[in-house]
DNA sequence: TTACATTTGTTCGTATGTATA
DNA sequence: TTATACATACGAACAAATGTA
């Protein structure tokens, strides 16, 4: 048998390979919402025709979105999109314990929303111009009754564009959720860098700390499908009964 | 092309798969000694004839043992064993950055060495009891050219018989390949816990900060096979110019 | 309960591309 | 240049799990 590759007709030119342009155009049916959270994609037969590819070809791309938790395949049923569920969130994201160990999930109050526009690193983070228009929410994060963390979160507005404070005051879930399900936007990987830093005035009368007490100050950029960040966030902690608990590795 | 699966020739009664046998077969090839850390390992062709299975098959047994960091694939050079060199310990588990991003290896220098006891916290993370012997040192790590954390160790004198100042002060490479050289220590899972602190008067010194100055502070344990706690150490970060990066998720 | 269609999982083998020594 | 080794791609056959008629 004779096989002869014409590249041009899939498109080759910027991934070089053949199944990551497949893994390319999956993630881009992803992103434009053309297949959900929890729903099942085509069939693997289907989806190579589709594609013009190989069934090798096809589930080799596949094969690298399972690696990365953002498809799920079952034998026998189909292959899902990955949903994060508010238990997902928060165990996955938040990494706020007890000292003693013990493990809670917070309780959000919003005390600022505006429009606005984002800080230096802000635009810098999530990749907008310095002119962009932006959200800017405050919460705090409660555990056992006590204010524990401040976090100060910046949304463009690109991206969330009619978000009002009503919607982030009645939310159900998790703000991620908020995310996935009004915006059509899933968090699927978060990139931190920790310092230490003295309270504030103002962060020191909402944690209910002296002033110049040591907290501790995350920085979080959170992306969405093909490294699209989607929110930027500064917390501030204050560890005198919790610890930040990163993943063990 | 008719074909038939004699399993029996595969000895396939544990593992199920074809795949998977061929893989715990390296495995053992490695477990062994057959194959050494940096050594290369046969092509994959004369190991799929050597196992009696086809080139994808072994390809996926590689595949597999490539994902989990213990054979690395080099492209027109061979198939290698993973080592765990310097490097590997130090950017597996040194998670310090500058603040723009750039990393760099630390040096270390010892400042103080002594044998006692250990504090509370050490006893129980450590799992000995309150009279038992341990190794106290201290550590300030330079990144460059000036100290940016303070590392108090608490070592279990049990675990590491005979250590003396000079063996740390000579050692060619990291503190964790000197416990797995010279104690036969590896550690293969570190878990930690984060805080914010305010610089004491010793501590302000040696980091050349003003005496309270907000630090990060970070509680780690080593463990090695079996989940037996090696190290304990409490760790005193400057982050005036440099952050901690955990492993993005 | 059974039979069947659908879907993913595993295995085979071959051809060709690309990187290295 | 040549040989070797891994990387990518093709397609076929069969196995196992699942849901449904």
């Amino acid at each position: 048998m004779r096989i002869s590759y014409d590249t041009n007709m899939h498109e080759l030119s910027v991934g070089a390979t053949l199944y990551k342009s497949v893994k390319r155009q999956i993630l881009a049916g992803l992103a434009s919402g053309e297949w959900k959270p929890g729903e099942v994609i085509p069939a693997e037969k289907r989806l190579s025709q589709q594609f013009g590819v190989s069934i090798g070809t096809l589930r080799k791309a596949i094969d690298e979105l399972v690696a990365e938790n953002i498809l799920i395949r079952h034998q026998g049923r189909g292959t899902f999109v990955a949903m994060q569920s508010r238990d997902h969130h928060l165990f996955h994201f938040f990494s706020v314990v007890r000292q003693d160990g013990e493990r809670a999930s917070p309780s959000v109050s919003l005390v600022q929303f505006s429009k606005g526009k984002a800080d230096k690193e802000g635009c810098e983070r999530l990749g907008i111009s310095s002119t962009a228009k932006v959200f800017r929410l405050t919460n705090t994060l409660s555990l056992q009754g006590a204010a524990v963390q401040i976090d100060e979160i910046t949304l463009p507005e690109a991206l969330f564009a009619g978000l009002t404070e009503a919607q982030l005051r009645n939310r159900p879930s998790t703000l991620y959720s908020l995310y996935q399900v009004d915006f059509g936007l899933n968090v699927i990987r978060i990139s931190e860098r920790i310092r230490a830093a003295l309270a504030s005035a103002a962060q020191a009368r909402l944690l209910n700390v002296k002033p110049h007490s040591a907290l501790l100050e995350t920085h979080r950029t959170a992306f969405s499908y093909n490294n699209q960040p989607i929110e930027y966030r500064v917390s501030y902690l204050n560890t005198a009964h919790h610890e930040f608990a990163p993943r063990e590795v």
